[in-house]
Order: structure tokens, then sequence, then C-alpha cells
DNA sequence: TCTCGGCATGACGATTTCATGACAAGACTG
DNA sequence: CAGTCTTGTCATGAAATCGTCATGCCGAGA
């Protein structure tokens, strides 16, 4: 059974929610404070976290950030604002959904279902440092390494072997990468071609036998990992 | 870059649409029928896709099942419909938010950016690998594999070999393949007979005693399990 | 064994697909 | 404002691939 842990400060709400969830065949368990949830979450480690924004002393957000600093766990937020700014607060401050008072339980449970079928894998990525043998690529920095020198690319050059790396070891096609890299909807596949071949001047030690950035006659590019 | 993919048949919601979320640094990318939304999404595979319910043709629930049967790709509703029977039957099918109509941009961009988070760690290690004894076929990377090594196979070979394996261990006939990898409806059913040979050269250890690749008297060709 | 239709295969010209160098129009910098 | 960097377009040539055909083989049924 799915355990829920739900933290909202109005008892009449907190209760019927609570109930709603058991009907729905939920394992729910509730606290009044953000303070409590943390202690809670921390102690049971539910599978799912509903949570109200406006609560007494710490408030919502706030909540969320701790949580998301330790935890993976899907957070919903249920919350009477129905403002744009407090959504996208809410949902960069690490929510995964946001729904608005009064809910519709069917709702809720529909979309914890979804949420649940979403966030399967547990294991949160670390900075991302990827090498292929002897290239290395930094996304966060905006560098690329080859045998561990910085080597100087251009902005489309770089956006363009970021796509390839998000798909590492998958050919993308010139028309994908194109879309991709470039935002175009249609365009001279060549471009995409004559910006492979310069990058490939750059990363590649061996012309003419790239090792990193192969061609898939046909099909379009790929970086081999 | 983000590539969406946006399925609505208003054409000033999709046009102004695919204008803001491109404000907001995606490659959007619209089509207005669900049927060319699943060809698009096939052709391009965008990262996310956008639907609506009320569409002319088959329906945004009926896309979003066949979108799932074959791929993990996240999808939201973007729907004038705020009835809870139609939330959940969305979400259901294979959903995994849904937004009312008018959609308050800054919402959705927020939405969209929270379901990538959520999905990039569970679908980093999706590239599929079919394996028949000593032969692999890794369809998203465009590679075919013999005793490990990697095969030189061209795109029509590749195309062919995807399609029998398919329907590995069934019988295609010549017509069938010659519809389903040249799109032909009729023609030389002999060309076909030249890429198995093609094929075979290159994936049989065995001449003349062609353990994947079959051919079946009479009825045309099958990859054996 | 003979015959015949279905199948395999090698060769070849036509076409497609790629790589690359050159170039001009911006963008950026000092 | 001049110089440099970046970017998109184009032309060209090389190489890989495609579809067709002709030829010959092989298996199944008589």
């Amino acid at each position: 059974m799915t355990a829920v842990l739900l933290i909202e400060d109005d008892d009449r709400i907190r209760l019927s929610l609570v109930l709603a969830l058991e009907d729905e065949g939920y394992a729910a368990h509730a606290v009044a404070t953000a303070e409590e949830g943390l202690i809670e979450q921390r102690r049971v480690g539910a599978d799912t976290v509903l949570i109200d924004l406006m609560l007494p002393g710490m408030d919502g957000f706030e909540c969320i950030r701790q949580l998301r600093r330790t935890d993976d766990v899907p957070i919903v937020v249920i919350s009477a604002r129905d403002d744009t700014h407090d959504i996208v607060a809410a949902l960069e401050a690490g929510a995964d959904d946001y729904l608005i008072k009064p809910v519709a339980v069917k709702e809720l449970a529909a979309r914890l279902r979804a949420l649940r079928r979403r966030s399967r894998t547990a294991d949160a990525p670390a900075l991302r440092i990827l090498t292929f043998g002897d290239l290395e690529l930094r996304p966060e920095a905006g560098e690329v390494r080859l045998h561990g020198a910085e080597v100087p690319v251009t902005r489309t050059e770089f956006q363009l072997l970021c796509e390839l790396d998000d798909h590492a070891g998958q050919v993308l096609s010139r028309e994908q990468l194109l879309q991709r890299v470039w935002g175009y909807d249609i365009g001279d596949e060549r471009l995409v071609d004559v910006h492979v071949g310069r990058l490939r001047h750059k990363i590649e030690d061996t012309p003419g036998k790239p090792r990193h950035l192969v061609t898939v006659r046909g099909l379009g590019y790929k970086l081999q990992p």
C-alpha cells in the first residue's frame, strides 16, 4: 500500500482528506505543521507528501525546499490560493503538482497515480560530468575538454554537442537536431553537417576517423559512448 | 533545448502557444490533429507532448493511449473541459498533467520544468537491445552487432531488419515488406530478395545456411527468434 | 530423374548522401 | 570603427547506396 503524508493545519480538511485517501486505498498519515511534517517524513519516509502552503510557523514553500534537500519524494501542493505566482513558486521550490482547494478526491487520486507512475526510480543524479574516453563534457560549466585540455567551442557547437550528449549512444536525425538546437521546423539539413564538421575538427584527433561524433549514414549522427 | 510537440486544432491557440513556448526557451512544433501528432512524434521524438482533448477525428484520450503504447514521453493535457471525470480519464489514459484553458504560460512552463525534472532520472537508460542469439539489434543506436562486434548496415537494410524484428518469428511476405519498408503499394518483389541477400552476407556466418534471416519458400521471410 | 517456378547472387549505372572549403553577412569586442 | 569571431549558404567532389537486370541454382512435385 502506498503511504501518504499530509501536512495541513485545518483540522476539518485534514480529517476529511485522510478519510478520503484511505477510501482510495492509501495509508494516510497527517500532521498539522511543516516542522512536524519534516520530522515525520524523516522518520517514516512516505511515498508521497501532500502539503498545504499556508501553515502556521514555517510555510509550505520553505518546507518543500527543506524536504528537497534530502528527499526526492513526490510532493503535491494542495492550496486555496490559485495565483499563478504561487503555483510557479511552489513548483520551482520542488513540488511536482499543485491542486487548488477544494480538491476532487478522484482527481487527487488520479494525479497521485500519475505521479507515482513517473517517479518509479529513486536515485538522484549527481552533477553531470560526462566522459567519452578522452572527451569530457561539463554542461553546467559550458566546457569541453579533450585530453584534459579545454577546447574552445562556439555556442552552437556546444548546444549541438549537449543535445547529442543528452541522447548519448542514440542516433539523432538532422531533422531532430535542427529542431532541438536551432528551433527550426524545417530548414536546410546541410547546416547540421557543416557544424558537425566544425565540431569534429575540434574534438577528434584523427581526421577522417571520428571516434566520438560518428555519422550513421542515412539516419543522422550520434555520440559514441 | 527541449523539444515540445503541441497537438491542438484551434489555429489561434496553437499559434499563440507555440510563440509563448518559444519565448520560454522551448523548441516548439505544432500539429492540428491527433493522427498527425502520432506520426510527428514517431518522426521527431519530442521531449514533451502537449495535447488538447477535443480534436477532430481521433480524440485526445485515444491519442494518449496510442502514444503510450510505444513512448514514455511526458504528456500534458491542455483542455477547456474542467470536469473531474475528464481529468481522471486523461490521467488514467497515461497523461502526466492536466491544465485547464486558458492556461497561464508561466504556470505551463513551471509544470513542464517540474515534469522534466521528474522524468529525467527515470528514462535515462532506455536503450532497447534486442537479441537473437549472437545477433543484437539496437534500434535507437542504429546499430547491429554480431558476436558483439558492430556490423555496418545501410539504412534500408536496417529498416528491413527492424521490420522483421517487430514481427520476430512470423513470416512477412515480400509484399508486406515492400509496403512497410519502402512504402510501395506495388513494386518489384525481387527488390526484397536483393536486400535480404545483402543483409545475410553481413549477419550470417555460414553462407547458404541462414540461421537468423530465414526464407519461407512461397511465403516470404522471417527472423528466427 | 526431369521440369519449372521461386529464389540467390553478382554486376552496373544512376542516384543519394556526406564532407569540406570558400564566402559573405551579421555579431561581438576593444 | 576596424578587426575578429561566428554563422548560414553554396558548390563541388568523393563515396556509399539503391534499384534493376541477367544469370544460374535449388527444391518440390510429377
